[in-house]
RNA sequence: GGCCCUAUCGUCUAGUCAGGCCUAGGACACCAGGUUUUCAUCCUGGCGACGGGGGUUCAAAUCCCCCUAGGGUCACCA
């Protein structure tokens, strides 16, 4: 059972066939007013990986009811931030399907007929209160520490009376269209927290459709809903208060209420609902700043769910393949961002040169380093240069500043101060600089990385010195940097005439 | 404040439905070692939790009640 509610005296009425489909279908209704929220991913990835682990139907619907808040363009990255995830829609604006429009401003004509014919049949009423009234109501309730709600003022007029004064003078008196609540309590069973119970006293005489006709949120929800033919309602817990609501319209409308599921929260730090106040909330953030893609999909999919409690990486596959609803969590997840840096450079790790290559090539572009032609003529080169950076970034935008010593001119290059205090700490480096620079340019030479890695540290030994004692130095000349990749690669991406200068200039400066 | 939801390491979580296999497992972070030319990676080890109180039971992290704490929601927004 569903949806129960008891006592509900006439319910007979059906203003449409009775939904005979029986199949899975399952959406996301996103409102386009915005940036692209972390909540809303996750909540997709979940209603998506639901919808394909079990061959069900998945619809992307678009709130975009308030006409003021709603643009095209954060519709647009809505569906750019859910296909960069790796979600497809069967059904949607752009994609189209049975049931469309998918944009809910083009389908308020059927939900004002739907609030008609509630009012035909008496499970709605027209209310006239002016909204100074109902503030004066409700400041007398707050006055005298009463929960503030409709006191149900025009619940009771006849309906005769109801239409003489929609009706007349002129324009007809303005009013507002409310759903009767009877009495009673819905009982409900979440997917994910099991029974939930709310009594009907401690709903409203909700409001359907506003002075100006349009239609409000949770009436809209369900209309689409029904249309559509959604079995399953996977949201954030912040809807949990308005299922009873929802049940009940689906009640009063004769038809079967869909199965729901509430999310628990994504929190953030102050243990709050996630927002701007504690970090970054808009996908496009994370993205900006090189989170790998299945890295953000792995962070997301643990808010709330665990493959086993033992694997903490895995795929879209397989979460699809394992994801349930019951399964999630119902304690809200606070964000930790420290693990989802470490899953990004997790991810980054276990990318193929190639791949990583490509995927931090436009960040080099975009600060400036190389041109698209440059990293295409110099593709070898240019991997070598990621190859050596891949297990020391976390995001692909941590690279272009790690990578920089290799694009200044030689003259130019910016010192660490504790680079400078490690190539300090032994006397006799400039000696040993320009011997090393005199073998480095004659008989030490070597293209291969292995080579001359080894032959560096033979030539080393050979003197009896310790490594730090060459290397602290020149890598503080080389790069100007106290860590970093093998010195061997960094001379290789160098080149010799480079390496050399750079050596020359770091006997000088350090003499 | 009313109503609703929730409660395992600092954080994400496994275990809770079907009580014993839990002297509570994994991961991030942190600390200590090891590998390494540095940094990083990697490896090893450590620290660290069942919010409190009552029950039920031979046995409770697991079931029940109360308390406490946190969150959500109370719009002619969605």
């Amino acid at each position: 059972m569903r949806g129960v509610s008891s006592s509900a005296p006439d319910r007979s009425f059906t203003l449409h066939p009775r939904s005979t489909v029986s199949d899975l279908r399952v959406r996301i209704a996103p409102s386009p007013t915005g940036t692209v929220h972390l909540g809303l991913c996750r909540t997709a990835l979940f209603n998506w990986a639901y919808a394909r682990g079990r061959g069900g139907t998945f619809v992307l619907r678009v709130e975009d009811t308030d006409r003021t808040r709603s643009t095209a363009e954060s519709e647009q990255a809505i569906h750019e931030g859910l296909r960069w995830l790796g979600i497809d829609w069967d059904e949607g604006p752009d994609v189209g399907g049975p049931h469309v429009p998918y944009r809910q401003s083009e389908r308020i004509e059927g939900h004002v007929q739907r609030a008609q014919a509630l009012l035909d049949a008496g499970l709605a009423y027209r209310c006239f209160c002016t909204p100074e009234r109902l503030t004066q109501v409700r400041e007398a309730q707050e006055k005298r520490k009463e929960t503030p709600r409709y006191d149900r003022h025009c619940e009771g007029l006849s309906r005769e009376e109801s239409d003489r004064r929609a009706a007349l003078p002129v324009a007809g008196e303005p009013f507002v269209l409310r759903f009767r609540v009877p009495e009673g309590a819905t009982v409900f069973e979440d997917m994910v927290r099991g029974e939930v119970r709310f009594d009907h006293a401690e709903i409203d005489d909700w409001i359907m459709v506003r002075r100006d006709g349009t239609p409000t949120y949770n009436f809209v929800v369900v209309s689409d809903d029904v249309d559509m033919g959604i079995s399953h309602v996977f949201r954030g817990e912040e809807h949990l208060v308005n299922t009873p609501k929802q049940i009940l319209l689906y009640e009063a409308l004769g038809e079967t209420p869909p199965r729901f599921g509430h999310l628990p929260l994504m929190l953030g730090t102050d243990r709050k609902k996630l927002s701007k106040r504690t970090g970054d909330t808009a996908l496009g953030d994370y993205v900006a700043k090189g989170y790998p893609r299945d890295a953000v999909v792995n962070f997301l999919c643990l808010q709330g769910w665990a493959l086993d409690g033992e694997t903490d990486v895995f795929d879209l596959d397989t979460f699809v393949k394992h994801f349930d609803i019951v399964d999630v969590q119902k304690a809200g997840a606070v964000f930790d961002p420290e693990k989802f840096r470490w899953l990004a450079g997790d991810t980054i790790r276990r990318m193929s040169v190639p791949d990583l290559a490509d995927a931090v090539a436009p960040f080099v572009i975009d600060e400036g380093l190389m041109t698209a032609d440059d990293v295409a003529a110099r593709r070898e080169w240019f991997e070598r240069l990621v190859a050596g950076e891949q297990e020391r970034i976390e995001l692909f935008g941590d690279f272009p500043p790690r990578v920089r010593p290799f694009f200044e001119a030689d003259d130019a290059v910016t010192y660490e101060e504790k680079a400078e205090k490690n190539a300090r700490k032994h006397e006799d480096r400039a000696a040993i600089l320009a011997d090393f620079d005199a073998w480095l340019q004659g008989p030490g030479w070597s293209d291969d990385v292995e080579a001359l890695g080894a032959a560096m540290k033979d030539w080393v030994k050979e003197r009896g010195i310790k490594f730090p004692i060459l290397f602290q130095p020149l890598r503080c000349a080389l790069t100007g940097m106290a860590g970093g990749r093998d010195l061997a690669d960094c001379v290789l991406l160098l080149g010799p005439e480079s390496a050399g200068a750079r050596i020359r200039a770091g006997i000088e400066r350090l003499a």
